[in-house]
DNA sequence: TCTGGGGTCCTAGGACCC
DNA sequence: TCTGGGGTCCTAGGACCC
């Protein structure tokens, strides 16, 4: 889709159309996730900071991300595509991957095929994207690229080496700034260029994707269009607007993000065998820390007990920037588990507990997300000491 | 005035097992 | 008699993608 979220904000507001148009945080410490094509003009991009980006472009509006609005969207849009072909992979909200292999008969050559899928996404949704044709995956990704928006790149089987021979190498999938720059060290500005390298030197020097760009060097990507990817990892993360050490405010927000993560889990009806702390130095520099737990957990309360410990043991030298809760080696909730190796209270314990928080989704989706919180959740937005826990007189409000 | 949030895959060392 | 070979799992970091 062509610049997707701000797309769809022009859609859904005719004042923005037409106009410089940002989505993302105005936290101050945000980036764009979405820039429309006017505000572009001015040298804005994604992934900019925003205080960035408004120095560029300061007559832009900004606008805060409507997550649910874009998957929606993008239901319809996958829903319109998988009218071709049942092979249809998304691979991100606002992309996805056709195969049409053989269904020339019905739909007719690729650059039919690709125009009629433009057309169906538009009739659905309103919103025009870009199409890349190619007889392999990564190429048709690449031509997809080449013209936005509102694009259709073919590239046939006879144009495939030639492509290829002239393709900057900085825009094939995988190949970010770290590669190109080794890339460039050796001498390599196009794709085509590695025809003169054996596969053997690229392993040695980039590893088992070295093999994989002589293979795309050559026209080749075995990888398969697939439907179905189950998740491998959900999370949950935040940045501070003030890098803080306090580390009552620290815990207090990885409950939060324990009820964000065991709320997906919940949905998705899984379990997390690992349970990951992120954390961002004030100088922007990564840690993670996981534990594997001796049995999958679901609940709030069980993934912020293994990411608080984790916690406890991490020296805070430095305030931190960012704090993040993950889940990750995944199973199905019903899955079986070796429950008469635990103590019966304990998982007695355990169920009770994922049936209270079952409870608080009903309560959260009926009512809204603060309709009701733990006691320490409550008032605890900012760092510094915890108000105490109320409940109001009616019993209406509870805290 | 200060660089998001959500993911995937790969690498590499160590513990451990047979 | 101075220490193999193959495997899995766990952990942490890093590159990359949208």
């Amino acid at each position: 889709m062509d610049a997707f979220f701000a797309s769809v904000e022009q859609l859904d507001d005719p004042g923005l159309r037409g106009r410089c148009v940002l989505v993302g945080g105005r936290s101050g410490r945000g980036v764009v996730a979405a820039a429309s094509y006017e505000a572009r003009k001015h040298g804005v991009s994604s992934a900019m900071p925003m205080f960035q980006a408004l120095r560029r472009c300061p007559q832009a509006v900004v606008v805060s991300p409507r997550r649910r609005r874009y998957a929606e969207v993008s239901r319809r849009v996958m829903e319109a595509m998988a009218a071709f072909s049942p092979l249809v992979e998304p691979v991100s909200i606002d992309e996805a991957y056709l195969d049409v292999t053989g269904c020339g008969r019905l739909h007719g050559p690729a650059d039919t095929v690709a125009r009629a899928v433009k057309r169906a996404v538009f009739d659905a949704v309103g919103l025009t994207c870009s199409v890349g044709a190619a007889p392999v995956r990564f190429l048709a990704k690449i031509a997809s690229d080449v013209e936005k928006p509102d694009g259709l790149t073919v590239v046939w089987p006879e144009q495939v080496e030639g492509f290829i021979a002239t393709l900057p190498i900085g825009k094939v999938p995988g190949v970010g700034r770290k590669t190109k720059e080794k890339l460039a060290a050796m001498g390599v500005s196009f794709l085509g260029d590695l025809r003169q390298w054996s596969e053997p030197a690229l392993t040695l020097r980039l590893g088992r994707y070295g093999r994989r760009l002589k293979e795309l060097s050559r026209g080749i990507d075995g990888t398969p269009v697939s439907v179905h990817s189950p998740a491998k990892s959900v999370s949950s993360e935040e940045t501070f607007a003030r890098d803080t050490g306090d580390r009552l405010f620290l815990r207090c927000r990885l409950l939060a993000h324990a009820e964000d993560v065991a709320r997906q889990l919940r949905r998705n009806d899984l379990r997390a065998r690992v349970v990951v702390l992120k954390v961002k130095d004030g100088d922007f520099t990564l840690h993670t820390r996981n534990t594997t737990c001796p049995r999958p957990v679901q609940t709030a309360g069980a993934l912020y007990r293994e990411a608080a410990a984790l916690l406890d043991r991490y020296p805070l030298v430095k305030p931190l920037r960012l704090i993040g809760l993950g889940a990750a080696g995944l199973v199905p909730a019903g899955a079986p588990v070796q429950g008469e190796l635990f103590a019966e209270a304990e998982s007695r314990c355990s169920k009770e507990w994922e049936e209270v928080e079952r409870a608080m989704d009903r309560i959260t989706d009926r009512f809204g997300r603060h309709a009701i919180e733990r006691a320490s959740q409550a008032s605890r937005k900012k760092p510094g000491r915890p108000k105490a826990a109320r409940l109001s007189k009616g019993g209406r409000q509870w805290s």
